[in-house]
DNA sequence: TGATAGATCGGCT
DNA sequence: GCCGATCTATCAG
């Protein structure tokens, strides 16, 4: 498969929620040490920031989140209940404390790669979830700080866009703190996503960005 | 289909 | 100690 070159870090030097609907439809590479590719589009993710309760990166710099205060376009990956790791694109500028947390990809390419790691599950569940798709990428600690700019390994491609009409945000997933800012955005057409499925077997999706006031 | 518990460990009070 | 930007298996209805 025919990969795009990264995106260029002025790309991640914008607001957080900003950058997170923008990267919907951007490719996620990833190289194997192998040579193997994986390949995936960015159909879920949700946006955190410093004055955020929900944010890893609220009340300032210190221990695991220092990565989210430095410079913009690189990885903050982070482990949680004991067995997950998730990963972060850092946003925004040096010292703010931002990032989006990229939750479920549409696997394009290396899917027999994922599933030597994910098990033998159906497409739809490869990569939908942030632990899932850590895995299934195999990102984990020492990938804490990578540079998405410099062929390590791990990288940000254009992909193709989401129009509007297939833009969804709502409320982010797995937090207590923070749920009134409609900072998840998903495609909405997508197959893809994380969360529950509901009653008809469809992904559980948010509203189509809210209308401006009348 | 929905609810619940277990896994398992780092960060924080 | 407790809880977490989670996932999975298992149980009840």
């Amino acid at each position: 498969m025919k990969v795009s070159p990264p995106l260029r870090r002025s790309f991640y030097g914008r607001p957080a929620p900003v950058v997170a609907r923008d990267l919907l439809g951007r490719l996620l590479v990833r190289r194997l040490a192998s040579g193997e590719l994986l390949v995936g589009r960015i159909v879920e993710c949700e946006a955190y920031q410093e004055d955020d309760p929900a944010s890893h990166s609220f009340g300032g710099p210190r221990g695991r989140n220092l990565v989210m205060f430095g410079p913009p376009g690189h990885l903050y990956v982070y482990f949680t209940y004991g067995m997950h790791f998730c990963m972060n694109v850092v946003t925004g500028r040096p010292g703010e404390g931002s990032a989006v947390l990229l939750r479920a990809v549409e696997p394009l390419d290396g899917l027999a790669a994922m599933r030597a790691r994910r098990g033998d599950v159906p497409d739809r569940s490869l990569c939908a979830g942030p632990a899932r798709l850590a895995q299934a990428f195999q990102v984990g600690r020492e990938m804490n700080g990578l540079d998405l700019d410099a062929g390590a390994g791990l990288w940000l491609a254009r992909g193709t866009s989401v129009p509007e009409h297939d833009l969804g945000v709502g409320p982010r997933i797995g937090i207590r703190a923070g749920t009134e800012v409609p900072w998840r955005f998903v495609e909405t057409r997508s197959g893809f996503l994380s969360g529950r499925v509901r009653g008809s077997g469809r992904a559980e999706r948010p509203s189509v960005a809210p209308a401006r006031p009348r």
